[in-house]
DNA sequence: TAATATGATCTGTAAAGCAACACATATTGT
DNA sequence: ACAATATGTGTTGCTTTACAGATCATATTA
């Protein structure tokens, strides 16, 4: 067949593929978070779990599922797990006795706070190429993309609305 | 790797999860992708696979798959389904008859330009809070943090050498 | 030639997304 | 108040994918 590859996609390869470079830094983040986790029930899946618990600012399942993007189905065996761990607590919300209050306990909290550093140290290990500066604009221009108005992405959720009013520039 | 990280648990807060907005960031992507990519074989995966292939880098479907990020198992069924959808052609490899050189058909070429276009659209679609010129700076960062030293990362392979060498100093 | 390594495939298991249903509770319309 | 509808949670079943292990063919090395 032919052999021609090199022109067909220049493209391409000239400005990568924004989708591979994205995947390897997950991957790479994934692994080295996971590494940083050591036993911890679900992994950085889970670590994300308590990080929005310990937040506070889901009020029930369902808006930290959604918040984290997991299957609501998923968060009910993922809550049920870190029950068991006794790092969180599952609270009747008297205003609402369908909805579960997800609540860390003290052991969820210091669990978390433990963690933290690691998780950190990782995030450095993963942006390692870049100086100290340039990983601060990263970070910056990912967290304005992940908190981009969802009405363009056709997402359906607005990600960082209840954190933005929690700091105070409240914006609908 | 030391660490001056200043106070835990306020940190975290102040400037938000580093793998929830990355998270927050290839969901997005996923998504919009996945919209574009219609009634394309794997979606976003499939589409990655084709970009690898038309590539022509990847001597074998190990290779394939290492630079993928996916699991050699998948990526037998996974060829198997482009095969079949004509896209690809598994060939023999007259200097090592254990591997399958893994090369795009005609058809195959043609399906990834038009997608090209309409992914680049969705990436843009979900990079749109930035301006011009903050999208190349994150691509552009991206692009380092991705092809960075595997040992810092402990990940194993060398993710941008052979691409770095065809667009430099050539062949290995 | 024998032992070992590698590439591909197949099989089986587990995690996780997704859809559909069931149940309890809230909300809304009449 | 009552009925209809919506919502939060949990469960079940299906599908995809990751992952580990085994098998087979072929390469490489002792």
């Amino acid at each position: 067949m032919s052999n021609n590859t090199a022109f067909a996609s220049s493209s391409v390869e000239s400005q990568k593929d924004f989708g591979w470079t994205l995947g390897v830094l997950v991957r790479n983040y994934q692994n080295a978070s996971t590494a940083a986790m050591g036993e911890f029930p679900h992994g950085p899946r889970g670590y994300q779990v308590l990080v929005a618990v310990v937040s506070g600012e889901q009020p029930n399942q369902l808006a930290l599922a959604q918040h984290l993007g997991i299957d609501r189905t998923v968060m009910t065996y993922l809550i049920d797990d870190f029950v068991k761990a006794g790092l969180v607590e599952r609270q009747l919300n008297p205003a609402d006795r369908r909805a579960r209050i997800v609540v860390a306990t003290h052991a969820g909290r210091k669990a978390l706070e433990k963690l933290q550093h690691d998780v950190l140290g990782a995030e450095d290990v993963v942006l390692g190429v870049l100086a100290e500066d340039e990983r601060e604009v990263f970070r910056s221009l990912l967290r304005r993309v992940a908190c981009a108005e969802p009405a363009a992405v056709d997402h359906g959720l607005g990600a960082c609305e209840a954190m933005e009013e929690m700091l105070g520039t409240g914006k609908k």
